[in-house]
DNA sequence: GTCTATACCAGGATAGAC
DNA sequence: GTCTATCCTGGTATAGAC
């Protein structure tokens, strides 16, 4: 991949997290990009392929956390991994997953096979413990994690206090 | 208001929570509801003044329930009607949230005073009830409304039963 | 791999008649 | 209140030269 590229991809990435998809048009990354507009559609076929790219590039990163959890045999250390997964992500790849929750309210753009294999990781977890209903808290650590993702991203407060709040509830120390 | 302009907001409505406001033109939303285009535009100003006239509609309704749950004296019925409420949105109102939430992701849009208000009362109930960290408590129950919302208006899988999950981890019988 | 030039279309918005 | 006709900008995408 030339400098070029990669200034593309980073400039898209951006503009399409901080402004939307729809709303960025290709002349504007190009210029930011300091690139000829036509060769944004010479490497990436099109916006589309654009956007592709860029979700591929993230999700590689991204599968790797998520199998570093599902690897954990304990099962209190892979709940604790798993709620703790949000609070570990990083300033810089804040617009990728600004994208990606973006992405996933516009009709038909969410293929989470990494985070069903989590869940099913977790469901498996609680079964271990002894929980009632192993399948409903897996949900719920998802749907817990989903929102504690969201706040991080949305706001700009400190959540880094509310992941002892959590662990508590689930004996996590 | 006319009968027409009733049909250009809701088909706006959805239109703009399945596609997204940026990709709904004027012209298709025009068409589906048997309307000229110059309509909408003489009504609503401009297209933006359709979605403004469309939130403030929807969030009439919304800062109802809200209230309601805010008057509520008792600080375990009020932490327990916070928890419900994502569970009780009716199904003719999803389209008003999906909107609502894609919205939240796009740069600027998020002017949430009665889910402050909402917050407030939260940290109030915690407090009364003896809690260590009313405040991240508050923000707690927050994160997992979003959380659940979310899984609602996204999945279309069956919700109820995490409920009582939920509940059973703040002792609300 | 990269740039320039350009085609082509669709979108938002307005004017004026009824 | 509503429709028709129209303007004009800017967006995606392609062709061809270097």
């Amino acid at each position: 991949m030339t400098e070029k590229q990669r200034k593309i991809l980073s400039v898209a990435l951006r503009r399409f997290a901080q402004d939307g998809f729809d709303s960025t048009s290709t002349n504007s990354i190009a210029k930011e990009s300091e690139v000829s507009e036509g060769l944004i559609f010479r490497h990436y076929k099109n916006k589309q392929g654009l956007l592709d790219a860029i979700i591929e590039h993230g999700m590689c990163a991204a599968s790797e956390y998520i199998e570093n959890v599902i690897a954990i045999e304990d099962p209190k250390s892979l709940i604790k991994a798993a709620i703790s997964l949000p609070f570990q992500i990083d300033e810089s790849e804040y617009d990728f997953w600004r994208l990606m929750y973006a992405l996933k309210w516009q009709k038909g753009v969410y293929n989470n096979d990494a985070f069903d294999d989590l869940n099913k990781s977790l469901e498996g977890a609680f079964k271990k413990l002894g929980y009632k209903n192993p399948k409903e808290e897996a949900e719920f650590v998802e749907v817990i994690t989903d929102g504690v993702a969201t706040g991080i991203l949305l706001k700009d407060a400190d959540f880094s206090s509310m992941l002892q709040v959590i662990l508590n509830k689930y004996d996590l120390k």
